[in-house]
DNA sequence: TAACTGACTCGGC
DNA sequence: AGCCGAGCCAGTT
């Protein structure tokens, strides 16, 4: 993870805000994917970046839902990253979101795409 | 400085 | 239907 050098990625407008901002606008009991994200920033190619940027969300002011970003078949692969392995299901299921061997139960339905619901 | 890695995704085989 | 390789951006080694 990124030291704390003397420009703050968080005070600097970049990628990572965008991400975050997308991210918190997730509604609750609503998961997203980081390629959807991508494709609202526009770099639908980076999908990589989002994730990373959601590891570096622990250092966002406003907190960012980052249990609420999985991969694109509702996997929870970054549930590693919550400290506990169970810590990123335990929220999701707190939601009201059925997480069945780490992947998100009806991920269809609870599929949120920034690209569809903020193009409004 | 160059090479590797990663909370991803898509297309080809 | 499942496995493999390529592209992406930034930070780390």
């Amino acid at each position: 993870m990124p030291k704390q050098h003397l420009k703050d990625p968080v005070n600097k407008h970049s990628f990572f805000e965008d991400v975050w901002d997308v991210a918190r606008q997730i509604p609750k009991g609503r998961v997203t994917s980081y390629g959807a994200i991508a494709n609202y920033l526009g770099t639908k190619m980076s999908a990589r970046m989002v994730g990373w940027a959601m590891g570096a969300s622990v250092q966002a002011k406003p907190k960012v839902p980052a249990h609420r970003v999985v991969n694109r078949v509702g996997l929870l692969s970054g549930k590693i990253h919550f400290g506990t392995h169970d810590e990123m299901q335990k929220r999701l299921e707190k939601e009201k979101i059925k997480i069945e061997n780490d992947k998100v139960v009806d991920f269809v339905k609870v599929f949120w795409d920034p690209a569809k619901e903020l193009s409004l």
